[in-house]
DNA sequence: CACCAGGCAAGCC
DNA sequence: GGCTTGCATGGT
């Protein structure tokens, strides 16, 4: 990768296993938009971004040196050897299409607290009426953030939307999901935060991310995956669950069988691989 | 109108 | 322990 700064704007030339289409519609994150230009907006860690790729170039618009090197660099993941990941799992007939149809997926690296909510919100849930609770809960309670002549809005801290209260997040339509929503930030004001989830490993940082109601087994795995960095996670949802049945069982089976098969078959890689599947399962309509 | 959406907790046995 | 059911809301 080479960097070079062009006006306001940071070039990145020579870039390998990154595409933007790929990262963003893998179903990891919800804050970032499809703009008309194909590049996309979004915001993270209370810094908004615009983003466009063509082949190896990559621009991050409006971004200084110092915020790719702070913030951009970690978040989409750049000290990660792709290349190396695919090789291995590649070894599996049925990675190796699904790295091959969703080759420029990276994992991003994800705030702990936004990560937390979204994933609350995501249960029994689809992704564009997830998209839409977490913008308007942002719009409602977040900080402006003023970018290239337009407003975006940070993710709220866990202090303010406890202050708004069950009654007070209702403009958000998450449903039965608010009362988790709520108990969550007095976790995230007392006991938890950053630091006390790194001393920890995958899974005792499980069990205490599933002190909190509405974070069971899938969601704690997507918590762990994108924003705490245990890339062995595997998180089985209903589409990864299909996608295992379909490739390596002759019927169906549990939740638990699925997730033991794919944590000893996949070990450390084990969330690159179940992101490369969940992709391959939902673009690629293979009759699931 | 049913049925579903990146599940979960509570209530049963 | 395992199994079933209700859950808010919006889209098909």
């Amino acid at each position: 990768m080479r960097i070079s700064e062009i006006n306001n704007n940071l070039v990145l030339t020579n870039i390998k296993d990154f595409n933007l289409d790929n990262i963003f519609d893998c179903g990891q994150c919800f804050r970032w938009n499809k703009q008309n230009d194909g590049a996309y907006i979004g915001v993270a860690n209370s810094h908004a971004l615009k983003i466009s790729q063509k082949n190896d170039t990559v621009t991050l618009y409006d971004t200084s040196i110092e915020d790719f090197n702070n913030i951009w660099f970690n978040y989409f993941d750049f000290k990660t050897n792709y290349q190396e990941i695919k090789e291995i799992l590649s070894n599996d007939s049925v990675l190796k299409s699904a790295t091959e149809f969703g080759d420029g997926i990276r994992i991003l690296n994800q705030d702990l607290w936004e990560c937390v909510v979204s994933f609350i919100i995501s249960a029994s849930n689809n992704i564009p009426r997830i998209k839409k609770i977490i913008n308007t809960l942002c719009e409602l309670c977040g900080d402006e953030i003023n970018y290239m002549g337009e407003t975006y809005y940070s993710f709220p801290t866990p202090e303010k939307i406890h202050s708004l209260g069950i009654s007070g997040i209702e403009p958000i339509k998450a449903g039965f999901r608010d009362k988790y929503i709520i108990s969550a930030a007095e976790f995230f004001m007392n006991d938890f935060n950053d630091a006390y989830f790194e001393l920890l490993d995958y899974k005792s940082a499980k069990k205490e991310l599933m002190r909190i109601n509405g974070i069971g087994n899938k969601v704690a795995d997507c918590i762990l995956l994108f924003a705490l960095s245990k890339r062995n996670s595997f998180p089985v949802d209903v589409w990864i669950k299909r996608v295992v049945e379909h490739f390596y069982f002759e019927e169906e089976q549990t939740i638990e069988i699925i997730q033991k098969f794919s944590q000893e078959k996949f070990g450390k890689l084990g969330g690159y691989a179940q992101q490369y599947l969940f992709y391959y399962a939902r673009e690629q309509k293979i009759g699931l």
